[in-house]
DNA sequence: CGCACTATTGAGCACTCTCAAATATTGTGG
DNA sequence: CCACAATATTTGAGAGTGCTCAATAGTGCG
């Protein structure tokens, strides 16, 4: 059922059959949110792993005075907590931005999962090195890029995880966020976002209406944004090299540049 | 020999005296950097874990035009890449700011330590959690908040990091980074760094002098911050309040707000 | 068809930046 | 131990990126 989990799975680290079997039988249940609905509330503990099968969510934090910062897109096959301690406590709420569906699995089971098949303790790992060095490509973008080139550098990743998860094709994909969030996410008013995006737009960079986004030119965008794809492919990219011919962190980037630009 | 981290990995999950012995006989050599070297590069190829034995270091990114982002501050007991799979490749550099002494532990040796034993492996686990929790910390800080209230956050994160590993009494600590390494961390610049400095000291709630750091009245400081230290301390909670009477961040929380103000 | 939410525009302000120079401080060689 | 060099901090001034407030236009949903 976690359709898109396993696939980014086998895709990184390599699973059997019988892996992905286990796997499609660890799900316990399956739930729907609506927009705006909160999935997982700062501080409550967690004995499931929640993976998003459709839709998208945003991992969020917020001070008193009512600031928020978005710290994390996911989008389906995104876990929206760690699978490596139980129970566990979050600091940090979930929410999602376009209706939702997930699937929850119960910790245990995956520990057990990764405890009989090394494979999948190690899809998980390596997943969890991902994930952390996204984070840390959001605190560098965030610190040191000037508005124009976060928000290129934030779309450039959008665009790249959705196409790891065969979600966009040719450039395209659905951003069913509000420049509202966008803000939130790198550090921005919303004015300004919307200042930004017309930039990006009249640059011929971006085109995003109805919540449909389309990168013309991916190698411009990119340019703009310095942004270099390593970060999402490099933690397995060892793993790679020694079971494929050539990393496949690499067929990925010369497919993103073949197609995207 | 990597005391510090014992220590710590022993405060979060609790380990028995034969699993302190066997991090202990885990290092294999012992490195020294002067301020300024760097540890690790970008892009290598890791085969092993190196900790923290004494000194300051950072990691960071930077990009082609020369800017620079400090993504996280390494003190004793911290580790410079993330004991989960080997080889592995960082996408990430780290830094000497300080004279640093490195052990240096041979990756499968850890993973074979965790196998063996499973407080060994949790304390692992715990820790990084922890370090996920501080960086997506950081993303929130760098985004949200306004120049004084970054750097007041980030020193207050700093000082109970360092009381955590023994290293902080009073409010007070070493701080071994200059204004232009702060303000690559919080993303502004060095004058403006130095300017919101002078205004926390006006203010009284910090004094900065020879790389030593006060803090006179943490709460004050914590105010200004709006700092919430559950993020150091949470992801453990749950295991300590399984094994201890009541959770043991707290205690931290307590003592650490009647001895810092 | 109308309400609510989202996007856009305008105008003025301010937080933060850059450039440049002066002053401390730290480290080093004589 | 002092003098000098190098590094770090501080100050000034002007500019700019990005913010706030406020109002107008779209868009989507019931």
């Amino acid at each position: 059922m976690p359709h898109h989990l396993i696939r980014k799975l086998d895709h990184s680290a390599g699973l059997s059959a019988s892996d992905r079997e286990l796997l499609r039988c660890l799900v316990r249940d399956v739930v729907w949110f609506r927009a705006d609905q909160d999935i997982l509330d700062e501080g409550a503990t967690l004995r499931q792993v929640s993976v998003i099968l459709d839709g998208w969510a945003c991992c969020y934090k917020q001070i008193e005075d009512g600031r928020r910062q978005i710290i994390a897109y996911l989008i389906p096959g995104d876990m929206c907590n760690t699978p490596l301690v139980f129970p566990s406590v979050n600091n940090y709420s979930v929410r999602a931005l376009a209706s939702v569906r997930i699937a929850r699995i119960d910790g245990q089971d995956i520990l057990s999962a990764m405890e009989r098949s090394p494979s999948i303790a190690r899809a998980f790992w390596l997943d969890m090195l991902t994930t952390a060095a996204i984070q840390r490509e959001w605190t560098a973008n965030i610190g040191l890029r000037t508005a124009r080139e976060r928000i290129a550098h934030l779309l450039c990743e959008i665009v790249l995880r959705m196409r790891a998860v065969g979600l966009a094709e040719q450039g395209n994909c659905v951003l069913p966020l509000t420049q509202e969030d966008l803000g939130e996410t790198v550090g921005l008013s919303t004015v300004h976002v919307n200042r930004t995006l017309q930039d990006l737009r009249a640059s011929g960079l971006i085109t995003w209406k109805r919540q449909k986004l389309t990168i013309p030119d991916f190698a411009a965008l990119r340019n703009v944004a310095h942004f270099d794809s390593s970060y999402l492919y490099r933690a397995g990219m060892i793993a790679d090299a020694n079971r494929a011919p050539a990393g496949q962190h690499l067929a990925i980037e010369i497919a993103s540049s073949r197609v995207l630009g």
